[in-house]
DNA sequence: CTAAAAACTTACTATTTGGTCAACATTTAT
DNA sequence: ATAAATGTTGACCAAATAGTAAGTTTTTAG
């Protein structure tokens, strides 16, 4: 996460502020909730003032509005795009690849935008829904020339992207109950190749893809 | 919901009071979360003052907890069983059908159960985690016994049970997202039959089974 | 009909919380 | 070096909220 350039160089304080209260803020807000999250709870884990966590943000409601914005640009960058020429097998695995290990990486991201959109997405602007249906309309009509062209079989592509989705995003979201039916602490590292191999067979699988 | 017994009968008024309490504050605590659902609202939501929500349960703890016992128990009539000896096919489609359906009919069951979850499991018992261990690792060894006898692919059964767990509750949890990408403002008659479909084809075809 | 039990309600309190403010400290540019 | 800009902080406040206490009304059982 910490690139280089925000490290030290001088003239960033107000950066390296915002960007230390924003993973604290994340935290806080998977853990509690947005009215559970308080102020104070944000001020204790980024180990600063409240009064300077609200002089960087002018009150909670833009606070949480950052890590929104900065958990959906995350996401946007680590799915990365489709490309039409590769055909649907290296899209399909792609796609899954890339949220499997989005998921494991960045569990919070993924927590907190399912909690927005479990309770309604009342503070997610109007323009990261129609991005997102943009988004969909598109990657689901080169899926469907891919099924007109015989390559793969005749699935609803909507809902496929859908079933990447949930299936993927799942291993982040689910974590506590996973872990507890696996009877595990903490995922390892082969988990994220054996979720891989797992989702990508099966779905290629039920695609007529194998 | 509301079922015979309770609709008039005198001498439950407690019976009647706590459903008419336990079905505002799920709405309320879905729709604020634990700390943002306040006494107050779920009052104003069930049409009763205050103190008499508090006459009924001692504390929002106590509703919270009869809010989630109430839900896992309609979760656990709504799934039903497997039965070991109608084979895969029939397990997978009775399961994906049955998970569908609750995530249509009771969305806001599936969501806190959601919501509870991703927060880290913070109020749910020790019993209700053990209890779906139990549950998933005796399903798991259904399904093992029948990749075994060569009855379907050797896909991991587990994450296949993680799987369609997944896929189906999506529709439910992340019914704001999904109506928007499809532009809809509310889920129809045929959605769920779409769904069903478009799901146990897939799913099938991933295990081998068509 | 009556008395006991259950249900209901009003008023209040202690605490928590988001946010402000004014003073103080440090950093930056000239 | 110095002043302007930026950053830091403790003290404070008004509003919101969970929960209580103590009384009144309604329901139930004999």
């Amino acid at each position: 996460m910490t690139t280089l350039a925000q490290t030290k160089k001088t003239g960033n304080i107000r950066a390296q502020s915002q960007h230390k209260i924003l993973i604290a803020a994340s935290t806080e807000f998977v853990l509690q909730g947005y009215k559970g999250a308080t102020v104070q709870s944000i001020a204790d884990r980024a180990e600063l003032p409240k009064a300077n966590i609200l002089y960087y943000f002018k009150n909670k409601e833009n606070i949480y509005q950052a890590v929104l914005e900065h958990t959906l640009e995350m996401w946007d960058e680590g799915i990365g795009d489709i490309d039409p020429s590769e055909g649907p097998k290296a899209a399909i695995e792609k796609f899954i690849d890339a949220k499997v290990r989005m998921s494991f990486n960045y569990p919070e991201a993924s927590k907190i935008y399912a909690m927005e959109i479990i309770q309604g997405a009342q503070h997610l602007k109007e323009f990261a829904r129609t991005y997102q249906r943009k988004w969909v309309r598109e990657k689901a009509k080169l899926f469907q020339q891919w099924i007109d062209n015989g390559e793969m079989a005749n699935v609803d592509p909507v809902h496929l992207i859908f079933l990447i989705w949930s299936s993927t995003q799942h291993y982040a979201d689910f974590e506590t109950q996973i872990l507890t039916i696996m009877n595990r602490a903490d995922y390892e590292e082969d988990d994220v190749e054996t979720v891989i191999n797992f989702l990508t067979d099966l779905i290629l699988r039920g695609c007529g893809l194998k």
